[in-house]
DNA sequence: CTATGTCAACTAACATGTTAGTCTACTAGA
DNA sequence: TCTAGTAGACTAACATGTTAGTTGACATAG
C-alpha cells in the first residue's frame, strides 16, 4: 500500500481542453491515469488539483466522480481516492465488453459498407504499412486507434466510439506498459489487412473472425506483464 | 416543444433509496424519467428538487450531471434542462449496443455454463410460464428482466449488467410505453425458452441465433410506436 | 514487545453564496 | 401589424464555507 500523492507537476493545464471545467479538468486527470503518470495507489488530493489547474473544488470533484464512475479511481467515502490498481478482472472484462462491440461493428460494417468507406479502410491500412516501414511506432499507435475507431463510425452509431472506449478504458492503461513491442507491429498489420479483405469481399463471419484473431493477440500480452510489474496490480 | 415544469409530486422521497445524497437523487430522478412520470421535454427545475426531496444544490447538480451523461436529459450550459425527447436513432443504437452484449454473453453462457446455472434457467423459465398462465404482466415483466440479467450474471462479469442497462436506457424508456401487449408473453416464454434450450445443448451459435431472434421482435413495436405517439419523439 | 483505545488531522460530502450566460417579454420603430 | 432591440428574471456553473466520517499515529496497558 503505497501513500504517495500524485504528482501534480505531471497535470497538463486546462488551457489545453475544451468543455467546460469540470470537462477539462477530467479530461486532464484521465490522461494523467492512463498515461501512468498517475501510478496505482497514488492519493488523488483535491487540494493539489485545484491549485495546480487555479480551479475551485466544485470542477474537481465532478471530475473526480466521473473517473471514479469509469473505475479509474477508487473514492473512499470521508476518507481519500486513490488512483486504482490494475486488476485482471476488470481487464478480462473490459476485453470481453470490447470485443462483443468491435465484433458486432465489423459484422454490420461487413454488411452494409460503401465503396468511399471502403477506400477509407485501405488508405488507413497503407498508411500503417509505411508507418511500419519507417518504424514510427507512435505514429503506428495512432493509426492503429485510428483504425479501430473508423470501423465503429462506419457503423453510423456515434454513441458506439465513445462506448467502447469506455468499457476498455482499463485495456487501455495497461497497453501503455507494453507499447514498445518490436516486431509486433508488422503482425497487426497483417491482422488489419485481413479484417479489411474480409469487409472488402462483405463477409461478416469472415470479418468477425479476423477481428476475434487479433483481438486475441492482445490478452495473453497483459497477463505476461501482470507477472512482471504486480506492483502495479491490486493486492487486496 | 413544451415549456411545462416537471411535476416533482411524482418524485419518490430519498428515504426509498441507498446510497449518498447525490446516489439517491439521482435514483430518485432516473426513475421518475423511466416510468415517465417525468415526460420528455419537461424543464427539470434545480429548486423544485431541492425543495421536495430537502437536499442542497450539490447533490441534485451531481445526479443530473449523471443523467445527462446516460442522455436521459439535456443540459444547456447557463439556462435550463429538459427532460429527453425519444430518439428514434438513439434507440436504434442502444438495440444494437444492447444486442452486441447480449449476443457475446449468451455465446459464452452456452460454452461455460455449469448444472446449477442450468437449474437457475430452467427455474426461471417455469416461473415465467406460471405468471403466463396467471396473466400476471407486471410479474412477467419482472421475470422477463431477471431473465436477461441472469444470463449476463453467469458470464462471471459484474459490470456487464451495468453496462447493458446504461446502453439501453432509451429502450427501456420506450419499452414503458408498449407494456400492455396481451397476446406478447407466450411467444416471449417461447423465444425465452429456445436460448434455454440452446444453452442446455451448450450450442453457442444455436444460442446467439435464438437470442437474435428474441431481441429482433422489439424494434420494429417501438417504430410502430413512434407514429402513434410523435409528441414524445424530438423535433429538432 | 504487542495489542488496544484515544485523539488529532485530514478528507469527501454537503450547504450556501456568487457569477455570468440565456431566454422571454415588453417596447419602440418601421 | 411585424420586426428588432433591450432589459429583467431565471438558470447552470462555479467558488467558498461547513460538517461529519475515516485514518493513522501515538500512548497506554497487558
Amino acid at each position: 500500500m503505497t501513500n504517495t500523492d500524485i504528482d501534480v507537476t505531471n497535470l497538463r493545464e486546462i488551457g489545453a481542453f475544451e468543455g467546460s471545467l469540470a470537462q477539462r479538468v477530467y479530461l486532464a486527470l484521465q490522461e494523467a491515469i492512463l498515461s501512468l503518470q498517475f501510478l496505482p495507489g497514488a492519493i488523488v488530493r483535491k487540494g493539489l488539483i485545484c491549485e495546480k489547474l487555479g480551479v475551485s473544488r466544485s470542477p474537481v470533484s465532478e471530475a473526480i466522480a466521473r473517473l471514479s464512475n469509469e473505475g479509474l479511481v477508487d473514492v473512499v467515502p470521508q476518507s481519500a481516492t486513490r488512483v486504482a490498481y490494475f486488476s485482471m478482472d476488470d481487464i478480462r472484462e473490459g476485453t470481453f465488453l470490447r470485443e462483443a462491440l468491435e465484433l458486432a461493428s465489423v459484422a454490420k460494417v461487413a454488411r452494409d459498407r460503401t465503396d468511399e468507406q471502403m477506400a477509407q479502410l485501405n488508405r488507413n491500412v497503407r498508411l500503417q504499412a509505411l508507418l511500419v516501414e519507417d518504424q514510427d511506432f507512435a505514429g503506428f499507435y495512432q493509426a492503429d486507434e485510428e483504425f479501430h475507431a473508423m470501423l465503429m463510425h462506419f457503423t453510423g452509431y456515434p454513441r458506439l466510439k465513445t462506448v467502447a472506449r469506455m468499457v476498455s478504458l482499463q485495456v487501455t492503461r495497461a497497453r501503455m506498459l507494453l507499447l514498445p513491442t518490436p516486431g509486433r507491429s508488422n503482425e497487426t498489420l497483417e491482422e488489419h489487412q485481413a479484417v479489411v479483405d474480409a469487409v472488402r469481399d462483405q463477409n461478416p463471419e469472415a470479418a468477425q473472425d479476423a477481428m476475434r484473431y487479433h483481438l486475441g493477440q492482445l490478452m495473453p500480452r497483459i497477463e505476461a506483464l501482470a507477472e512482471k510489474r504486480p506492483d502495479l496490480f491490486q493486492s487486496r
